[in-house]
DNA sequence: CTTTATGCAAATGTTTTGCATCGAA
DNA sequence: TTCGATGCAAAACATTTGCATAAAG
């Protein structure tokens, strides 16, 4: 525990960037809820309770610090609002999200497919990939069977 | 090019939409502009010489539209706005999208390769997947070339 | 101490909506 | 005719910025 809040803060100097419980907050809160990908709001509104005087523009500027450093990455499910995702370091990979037609829940997809793309990619385009982003749309099995079942 | 029309027309009609100049020149001018991402407010700048009298909430009403009839789709690069493509119809599948860290640039890449990826995530994870978007993430080989040259 | 981060409020930028009028079918 | 579409302006959101104060290093 003392090691690993050694090593965050490292990580906040390493890029030049002071360690700060709002900062430290928002990065375990949004780790800790994998799966949910949270937006700006939702994580200023969960913050309440714990950092009561917490402002929204230090959760936009500290989710952008914190994607600076790896720690988090962005994305957009075409809802108006990007939202955020803790980095697994214990998967060098990205998992993909599939998001439903229909209802517009989102599910996580696991596996990584790409690596092989990415370096076929790489070869055809003369682009250096670094990282890629990736989303399957359908229907997921809930509204398949509603929809067999009829309205 | 009469017969066109009438295709054009009907699948309008198919959706229960009215066929309206507004909406048909903005199709056509997002078709015609293939591979440039074009905004609302772009393709209401571009429209306005055609069109002295458009609004630019007709195109974004115009663009849902679009994209409902499946004439166009949408897509977000990272830059606070979305942007249209035209649906090809001589391939079924998709381009995927190259976009440069370092310049922010946006290339198409040509080849779709998720085809046998998508029916893999259909199997294990039981979503009907209908359709995918893919950005890749790197360096561009212009800016690749500055790097070693040295800033 | 020095410098960066925070909180608040105001500003910005994108997209949506209300409503009277227009035009497609 | 009828009902959906348009244009305009206002509203609604998401995000950014300016600035005085607070806190990290």
């Amino acid at each position: 525990m003392a090691l690993e809040n050694t090593t965050l803060k490292n990580l906040f100097h390493r890029k030049g960037y002071k360690m700060t419980p709002q900062r430290e907050a928002i990065y375990l809160l949004v780790k800790s809820r994998r799966g949910s990908h949270l937006s700006s709001e939702e994580i200023f509104d969960l913050l309440r309770d714990e950092h009561p005087g917490i402002g929204l523009a230090t959760v936009y500027r500290a989710l952008r610090v914190l994607e600076d450093m790896g720690l988090l990455h962005s994305l957009y499910l075409n809802d108006g609002k990007i939202r955020y995702e803790a980095n697994d370091d214990t998967e060098d990979h990205r998992h993909h999200h599939l998001v439903c037609l229909d209802c517009g829940r989102v599910e996580e997809f696991a596996l990584d497919l790409l690596g092989p793309l990415e370096k076929m990619v790489q070869e055809k385009s003369g682009f250096t990939v670094q990282d890629h982003s990736v989303k399957f749309y359908g229907i997921c099995t809930t509204c398949r069977k509603v929809q067999k079942t009829g309205s």
